[in-house]
DNA sequence: CATGAATGAGACTTCATTCAT
DNA sequence: AATGAATGAAGTCTCATTCAT
């Protein structure tokens, strides 16, 4: 557990494999390196560990990467790639916001629920101060994740489906933060779910909190707001 | 009753640090624990840095604790139990559920932006897979960490403040994912936040998921009506 | 059959010690491990003074063996291995007793003489008490050691050479522990010793002890009588 | 496991606790010290389980002793005296050499049988090798340990009852070595033995091994020797 | 006199990484 | 291109011993 001095972004040239090398071979190492990164979290995996699923010397791993934490970088990126693709795969832009954001929510859950548990661990946890050399790689990586989501929102407030009364970046955390606890507690307490059921549930919680409030609604609130001022006129007078 | 699992042959005895010990020594081990566990977690916190914060020998630590995964988990029961005693001061049963759900918000975030992220990540990365030896030591922490989340959801259904409609877990998700996801999102770009804003905005988008689904609009509508009788009888005096 | 102990969660892997490494290295571990397990017992040897004195550095040492351990317990074995070979060549199974026991002392002395007084003490002080953890690996080695010892009595009991009005077990410290007893006297004292005097001296207190009661009288009976007759014979004729 | 540096002698003066101190926390250091050297043998051994034991400070037994070696030498050498004294007791000059033996024997088995063979496995390895600074103090007990049975053996000779062909050293492991052996074997496998039972096989086997040869034998040998001369005699002619 | 507290020195062990083959 | 072998640097933990109180 001697946390290697990782000794800065090493100018130094290196044999950069030829990517014509084993394109398998990568592949293999990004799935591994997947596996045992979201088993162990990034102090915890050992390059020993990677290696040896894989039946191939230690040696080899550094043909591939510069390092333990190269590879962890791309494993990440790997994976934030497909996510992302899936996010935005089948989210027609002209469909309701409400019927997007099921998708959302689905495919996020869906995903997480096969491996991602780990990995997110590991972006969160790896991915926390500042200092650390890691976490420096993910920031644009959060960016691209969470864009579908975004766009998604936008749309919804342009068109009015979606209140405009919070800002964004809140109603982000309000979508991914409920699906992230979620997501820890199903790994924590390693208790089965129903995607369909909990998916359902979220969606229908997220979209009250979500949604512009509907017309009879709006149109009662500002009855209630202009009698409360006619009573305060009334009386001030 | 099962044949006692037969009590570990040879148990060398250890030094055990007295109660009565320097509590200044003790507190301070704890409090710099607390710091750098928070910064760097726990497989990069280093036994070594956290004596030369306080300028004392590594060895000391050992005095105090019994390794650093005991300093560790009493970092943690400590935040904990800060949590929990703040949680509860000034959370009146009997206020409505959307002001104790305020000052649940408020609380959290203000503990959490102080110093709580690095601990919260600590939680969970560590808390993650089972195997692990950290992990145990949480889930009850866990649970009481919750608990007055738990009751204020619980007493706001039984008064019909709260949605009945869904599981009483999903709704912990929707209040303590969305604070947390703020959280890392401020820790991680660095950005400050005005706690009093991002509380209200959050507390007003959580209720709308949360309450009662027609609790505002009933009200509403009976305010309608009432104005209407009165406008009637005013007419027909 | 018993529930299987479940078999220890999360094992993480370590690296294996191939056996092709080089034999060259490991022969000389084993060997520079066994002088300095046997000069300085188990918790005064050192890795690190195994590594130096093979110039290597300690982390190779773990490359070969799991741990200090497990060097020493292959380092006893070996050296049972050693013994449990000299001790077998060249003992005729259908020689006369005493011819058998004189083998086996000498083997024995000359074996221990030349290194075995630290292993041998290495053995008995570190297979001691039960818990300990080093003692439990090596009972079937002192079984395999003991085994000749033990055949060789057996087969003299069995052709009336050997008495059999006393334990095995009795006999077999009988011949063992003098030979221990003079082995520590020499290396405490530092005192040369003639291999050939002090076998001889042992075997033939020894074979006093152990030897059927009657058999030399009885011999020596016979042959007076034998004697006897044949004068008669002479003196008849 | 760290083998303290033990840095020799240590000339400087020290506080020596005046023997007015406590004779009754001297006695009980000696006590406890014995059981848990005995327990677990010098390095295994701590400072901090000899204090618990007497719920002391760790400190304290510094007061008492200059440090761990000195109080281990004391234990020892308390616990030699005890046997010498036990040997001498009852050990009537003017018995039968074989009934003084079987009192030797017996006392030696009893006292080790009830705390001795950790004592005696210390003595053994930690008196080991010449380098070692525990042993020096040693040898001259080793010398007052086997004076009785030296002392018993040569009257034996004097008055014919013990062979005199063989060197007094041999007969000495001849008589101690078994009973080591013995205890070994009774200690590591946790078997219970009959005190008296063993000692009795025991004495006899090693009279066997020890006595003048009888009158008859001796005169049947003789025989045997002259015939074998005379037949000599007789080819060469 | 007794002790609470602190600590220096070192032990075992792990692991990412390099390099000759 | 792949790897067997080696290792530097570090980490956690133990314990005899000292010293001010």
């Amino acid at each position: 557990m001697p946390p290697r001095p990782e000794p800065a972004p090493d100018p130094r040239p290196r044999r950069v494999p030829s990517r014509a090398k084993s394109e398998q071979r990568l592949r293999d190492l990004l799935r591994v390196g997947r596996e045992v990164f979201a088993e162990r979290g990034y102090e915890r995996a050992t390059t020993t560990e990677i290696a040896q699923r894989l039946g191939i010397s230690e040696a080899t791993v550094f043909t591939y990467f510069r390092g333990k934490r190269e590879l962890c970088v791309r494993v990440i990126e790997d994976w934030y790639d497909e996510i992302v693709a899936a996010m935005e795969a089948g989210l027609p832009p002209e469909a309701p916001a409400r019927a997007q954001l099921d998708h959302l929510v689905r495919t996020h859950l869906r995903l997480f629920l096969i491996q991602g548990t780990g990995l997110c661990a590991l972006v969160l946890s790896e991915g926390r101060s500042k200092g650390q050399e890691l976490g420096e790689s993910f920031l644009p990586l959060q960016k691209r994740y969470t864009a579908p989501l975004m766009t998604l929102l936008a749309r919804g407030q342009a068109r009015g489906e979606i209140r405009t009364d919070l800002p964004l970046r809140l109603l982000r955390s309000l979508v991914l933060g409920p699906m992230e606890h979620l997501l820890w507690e199903v790994v924590a307490q390693d208790r089965p779910v129903d995607l369909d059921t909990v998916a359902q549930d979220l969606v229908e919680a997220l979209w009250s909190a979500l949604r512009a409030p509907d017309a009879e609604l709006a149109a009662l609130r500002r009855l209630r707001d202009d009698l409360d001022q006619a009573l305060a006129r009334s009386r001030s007078a």
